[in-house]
DNA sequence: TCTGGGGTCCTAGGACCC
DNA sequence: TCTGGGGTCCTAGGACCC
């Protein structure tokens, strides 16, 4: 049944974008890309003016992490190969990553947010979930009070949904985009939900849409129209009724405030692929510090991990994953390789490697474990 | 010049125990 | 002497999200 919730969702606009134009205003109104790698970096003239890196000077195997509306018009968009994206837009402007840069932004958007309503709801880097129910005023109200604290805090713009639910508050949030406010009533779900494509509930992904589009459904209101023993034949008892129950709008989900982290992972695309045998020194190095990195990652926040694994992806880009979980849980460095080494083990290593990743899960809070010392590694991949 | 990195959750089979 | 089930843990893979 619908229930008298009110949630808001809080998307910030073309967020990695905008807080790189914070930092290059002279770019706004270009095509601009954020992709590359620090070398990509713009440079500083003697006389202050500065030069920036062009699409088509990109060498390497990444995605694009974001694009500007302009970039958009030329035809690329975020996790497309920057070299694809290079030979549709060769000018347009290329910015490396710079995450520090993003989590201050996204610190000082949910800090604003909270101001509004201390129930929010992390979603990444760039959205919250906000429970405004108690919060005073009508929903246009609060819509506008979120956008205002939001601009004030960061100079930047966001779109939010509200409705009652959080399925219902994500999609409104979509609607009006950038800079939007949608608010949506539960009796509104036929008129304005049902129209919608099917892939833009989060949970139907590209699987899910095109299995729907081989059966004839597109929109959210053809899977309504379905009923659920056909939804459950077609997509298993649990993915079927939850199928039906989203497509009619319904979501009891609460906002979650606060939840423990479940795993810790570092991977590492190489430059080229890596035989096991032939780059065994490279393959081996980068190994190493991947479990140092997770280690470190760890201890900085504090945790244990029982669980280690490892990923591989070949050159044919197939991917395994091994694991193991261990007797006691561990947060140092040396421990994590020997477990990462044992899951190396059980992996045949003829194809060429493309990808190499360590992951820590079973995670519990480390409380008076005591710190271990760093240590130096033979490469004995 | 195809296809990043960091996550969560689910499924399914086998082991093992009662 | 012919074939239980239920529960939990472990492992591998996959869908999905930002």
């Amino acid at each position: 049944m619908p229930d008298d919730r009110r949630i808001a969702h809080i998307d910030m606009d073309a967020f990695f974008a905008s807080c790189e134009l914070s930092q290059y205003p002279e770019l706004r109104g270009e095509a601009m890309v954020v992709a590359g790698r620090r070398t990509d970096a713009p440079r500083t003239n003697p006389d202050g003016t500065r030069e920036f890196s062009r699409l088509r000077d990109y060498v390497g195997r990444g995605v694009l992490t974001t694009a500007t509306y302009e970039a958009r018009a030329l035809g690329v968009h975020s996790g497309m190969p920057t070299m694809k994206a290079a030979r549709l837009a060769p000018n347009a402007i290329l910015l490396p990553v710079n995450f520090d840069l993003y989590r201050t932004y996204s610190r000082l958007f949910k800090d604003a947010v909270r101001s509004v309503t201390p129930s929010i709801q992390d979603v990444g880097i760039d959205e919250v979930y906000a429970d405004v129910s108690l919060t005073s005023g009508s929903s246009e109200e609060v819509a506008r009070k979120l956008k205002s604290a939001v601009l004030e805090a960061t100079s930047l713009t966001c779109s939010v949904g509200i409705a009652p639910n959080k399925l219902l508050a994500k999609l409104c949030s979509d609607i009006q985009k950038p800079d939007g406010i949608t608010i949506l009533k539960f009796e509104e779900v036929q008129s304005r939900i049902w129209p919608m494509a099917a892939n833009k509930i989060n949970g139907i992904g590209p699987k899910a849409s095109a299995k729907l589009a081989s059966l004839g459904i597109t929109t959210i209101g053809g899977i309504a129209a379905c009923d659920e023993p056909w939804l459950i034949e077609h997509f298993g008892r649990s993915y079927g009724s939850w199928l039906r129950r989203v497509s009619h709008g319904l979501d009891d989900r609460p906002v979650v405030t606060y939840s423990e982290p479940v795993s810790m992972s570092r991977e590492t695309t190489f430059e080229r692929d890596l035989h096991a045998v032939r780059h065994r020194q490279e393959l081996g190095a980068a190994f190493t510090r991947l479990c140092e990195q997770v280690a470190a990652d760890l201890q900085r926040k504090g945790y244990l991990a029982r669980k280690i694994g490892i990923k591989l992806r070949f050159n044919d880009f197939k991917t395994v994953t091994r694991d193991i979980t261990l007797p006691e849980p561990i947060a140092n460095a040396e421990a994590l390789r020997r477990a990462a080494t044992d899951c190396l083990k059980r992996v045949e290593l003829v194809k060429s490697i493309r990808l190499l990743g360590v992951k820590a899960g079973n995670l519990q809070p480390a409380g008076q474990a005591p710190r271990d010392e760093s240590v130096q590694f033979t490469l004995d991949f």
